[in-house]
RNA sequence: GGAGAGGUACCGAAGUGGUCAUAACGGGCCCGACUCGAAAUCGGGUAGAGGGCUAAUAACUCUCACGUGGGUUCGAAUCCCACCCUCUCCGCCA
């Protein structure tokens, strides 16, 4: 959510950054729900301060063995029903307003470039070289298929369309790479590993952006308005919602695995064979809460942590910034990685790091104290995936995959998967 | 799921219809005094949100805020209803 304020008083320029992401904003609409609100909430005030002060006469009249004080209720009541109507015109604009601020995205930082979609997004960096093979390479699901480690027909079969079944070394790999990445994560880059809840409420999606506007990318449990978690983001971001932290605690850095659900409403026909795009899939996520001034600093380090899980597993791959256009409703700058994959002669997206700035803080109500008796202040709010599990299998199979069929493991996996050196056919 | 108890500031806790919610009392924390320094002691300070007025994130001022939302009443932390959460016991259960 953007700061009221600020729209107020800059409406024009919020507007124009706005537009850099191809959203039209309704500037007179803004100003008149703006408007009315102060104009009904200052009358609704003034009305209660009178009421009061007769009440207090009242009380103090009684005290004082007066009885006779009904003309004084009759003014309370006739008071009474102009506040109780205002109340609702109050309501009424408060609610629009409201949704109308919910559903404005971030403003995009002055370093995203502006664009329209992914073809614009311009590459930062590229690291590993790209593996040649004698050979044509082969997809992932080519390769799963052959070694039996992924099932698609009984993933279908249990569930729908969407989910797999991985089996053997196929699901040690996937829960190797979890407790790879957790363990380079809390050891090395100093973070907090926590276990959530993979379900949560109404608030904590609104806490981070999710709703209300995306509701139908969600699994929703209708019975108690509770959300599968369509990622790690939502209930680690609201760890700390409606909390004042101290200064001291900042940054905060958080390590998350959790498995995410996600409908994929809209993105029909895309990706539909593979691991690539699933209605469930595990991710290691990586949380920051930070100080304004560092959350640009602390982007850059989210993105090294979670490029140096793609160097240690020997993985190539290149970094994107997004642009304008394509940057997600609650960020201001992500950058996406994008592993090498051969079997599709393609850079695809296995990790996305953003920073929300204090966007998400402020719906979430997530502030810090600068000194012990200063106001609170939005914290800044950051995240990356670090990495996507099932993308991170699509790439050691489709890179490290031999001509026999076989693939081999990287070596900075093995031990996490009780030594085993190399997937064989059976 | 059943029965009971309870949700008040950073923590504990008083307040059970009015002039004590910038909320008694105790603790913590911050500043100061004392001290070579510290402890102890003494003094002072310690919530939030949204408006109005402003150049102002200053001063002043108003409203809201006692788990949440309703209701009763001139007036609600206090009475009534619903819901949420915590604790104890019982039941059920991986």
């Amino acid at each position: 959510m953007l700061d009221v304020k600020l729209l107020r008083e800059n409406l024009s320029s919020v507007q124009k950054e706005i537009a850099r992401r191809g959203i039209e904003l309704s500037l007179g609409e803004f100003e008149n729900l703006d408007r009315r609100r102060r104009e009904y909430l200052k009358e609704v005030e003034e009305l209660r301060h009178q009421k009061k002060t007769i009440s207090e006469q009242i009380g103090k009249l009684v005290r004082d063995g007066e009885k006779v004080v009904e003309g004084k209720k009759e003014q309370v009541h006739s008071l009474d029903e102009k506040i109780k109507s205002l109340e609702v015109d109050l309501k009424e604009v408060e609610d629009s307003l409201n949704n109308f601020l919910l559903t404005i995205p971030n403003i995009p930082h002055s370093s995203v470039a502006t664009g329209k979609g992914e073809e614009d997004n311009p590459e930062v960096k590229r690291w590993g070289k790209l593996p040649e093979f004698s050979f044509k390479a082969k997809n992932h699901w080519e390769i799963g298929q052959e070694l039996d480690i992924l099932d698609f027909e009984r993933g279908t079969k249990i569930a729908g369309s969407g989910f797999t079944l991985y089996k053997g070394l196929g699901a040690r790999m996937e829960m190797a790479l979890i407790s790879f990445m957790l363990e380079l994560h809390t050891r090395e880059h100093k973070y907090l590993e926590v276990l959530p809840p993979f379900i949560v409420n109404r608030d904590s999606m609104i806490g981070t952006g999710q709703l209300p506007k995306f509701e139908e990318d969600l699994y929703k449990i209708e019975e108690q308005s509770y959300y599968l978690i369509p990622t790690a983001e939502v209930p680690v971001t609201n760890i700390h919602r409606d909390e004042i932290l101290e200064r001291a605690e900042l940054p905060k850095y958080y390590v998350s695995y959790t498995p995410c659900f996600r409908r994929e409403a809209g993105a029909h026909g895309k990706d539909t064979r593979g691991i690539i795009r699933q209605h469930q899939f595990n991710k290691v996520e990586l949380v920051k809460f930070t100080a304004p001034d560092d959350s640009y600093r602390e982007l850059e380090t989210l993105l090294e942590d979670a490029e140096d899980v793609l160097k240690r597993l020997e993985l190539s791959y290149r970094v994107v910034s997004l642009c304008s256009g394509d940057l997600g409703f609650s960020a201001a700058k992500t950058y996406d990685i994008e592993a090498w994959l051969p079997g599709q002669n393609a850079f695809r997206e296995i990790s996305s790091c953003s920073n929300f700035e204090d966007f998400q803080a402020r719906r979430a109500g997530i502030r810090y104290r600068e000194k012990t008796k200063d106001k609170p202040r939005f914290v800044h709010t950051l995240n990356g995936s670090g990495l996507a599990i099932g993308r991170t299998v699509v790439a050691i199979l489709e890179n490290y995959q031999q001509e026999d069929g076989s693939v081999i493991i990287p070596p900075a996996l093995r031990p996490y998967m009780g030594g085993v050196e190399r997937i064989n056919k059976q």
